[in-house]
DNA sequence: CACCAACCTGACCAATCGGTCAACAAAAAT
DNA sequence: ATTTTTGTTGACCGATTGGTCAGGTTGGTG
């Protein structure tokens, strides 16, 4: 006999819904794009008739802009273990392995991101603007301080970041290109970890760490 | 006084027409999406009623087929340095100017490939289980001879080519967010040639190759 | 010149979209 | 027990969508 359900109080239906509508809205966003999604569908998804996920986000784009935030959100904390490291070699390796597993985890997501700045940054144009900015001026004044202190090759420290972010996106962004060059299987565990492993050593080896 | 326009030619109008729609048709599907895209507006970017549009193209899919498979031939003749070089110095080297050189001269083109793939490649799919699996897996082997050869280190080289595509489409798909931290202008050609620069030398040194 | 095939397009249509709303159910507050 | 607030939903709406089509225009052909 299962259980009997007990009545849910009010903050957990609300926290409840929201995060599975948000779910629902990820994937959906992530496979057909804004213009592609549409409420009926991600409603489909999440279970609930199309009205009410209107009751909790009052337009699609509040819903979007909701799910856009949160993968930010992720990403900004990845770079902490980046701050606290003595060198490239610690730094560098650990922010390449924290957004490899970032992209591992939440495919979904970083290609939500992906076409949100592939087609202007329409709604996050200003986070861009002000803490993406600031990230980026921050952990270029760190690398070119490990440039000064003889830690690595003198390289631009712009396009090292970018590098490290294409690189690693590459792997959710493009996730069905490389599955389908792989046979058609998603990656193994072995598999992502080679590919971690190969990320690793040429981009370190490229800036001169190792 | 202006020339008179001379009495087009039957090819000719239909070549011309075709050009003037593919060009409008990719510009609006990298900056909407396919399903953002509409037919009214490829209509209008290209001023013609949007009647027409369907004389030439029978649907708006048929229409996005054919801008798909523009980019797909643009990318596979970017390959042609790579055979004919004596080491991955000059083919590498050779790749990456290429794939660069188009991100900055078709990037809405690498847009609509990046959102195809994105979405799960719904109308590519044949292409990537044929020819680029093959262009691929023969890449793969020619990069493997240099390793054995000495020439470089050993890596493997899917993931190589994972990271070759992955930089060099990035300053192409994610050039808004490029722009947007270069203080919200457009790379100049300075900073373009810096830009390839610096990923030739990061990327042939995290190989082994310098 | 007459004729045909290719080209052009305003008007139209069924389908679908995001969003609204009135009526109702359930839980919390009084 | 009654009232109030919050959550739920089927039915509906105006707007927009991809696509059609009849009727007209234009270039090629004999």
């Amino acid at each position: 006999m299962t259980q009997t359900a007990r009545p849910l109080r009010r903050n957990e239906i609300r926290q409840q819904n929201e995060t599975l509508i948000l779910q629902a809205a990820e994937k959906v966003f992530a496979e057909a794009g804004f213009g592609g999604a549409t409420m009926q569908l991600i409603a489909d998804m999440a279970g609930l008739p199309k009205a009410n996920l209107h009751y909790y986000f009052a337009t699609k784009e509040d819903l979007y802009r909701r799910v856009v935030r949160n993968i930010f959100e992720i990403w900004l904390h990845a770079a902490d273990s980046m701050d606290r490291a003595p060198g490239p070699i610690e730094g560098i390796g650990a922010y390449i392995d924290a957004k490899m597993e970032i992209s591992r985890r939440h495919p979904d997501g970083s290609k939500v991101w992906a076409s949100e700045v592939m087609h202007g940054a329409p709604v996050i144009q200003d986070y861009l603007e002000t803490t993406l900015r600031d990230w980026t001026t921050g952990r270029a004044a760190l690398i070119q301080r490990w440039i000064d202190e003889g830690k690595m090759a003198p390289i631009n420290p712009e396009h090292l970041l970018y590098m490290l972010w294409a690189t690693t996106q590459h792997y959710a962004d493009f996730g069905h290109q490389i599955e389908t060059l792989n046979g058609g299987k998603p990656l193994s565990p072995a598999q992502w970890a080679e590919a971690k492993a190969s990320v690793k050593q040429m981009i370190l080896r490229g800036i001169g760490a190792l």
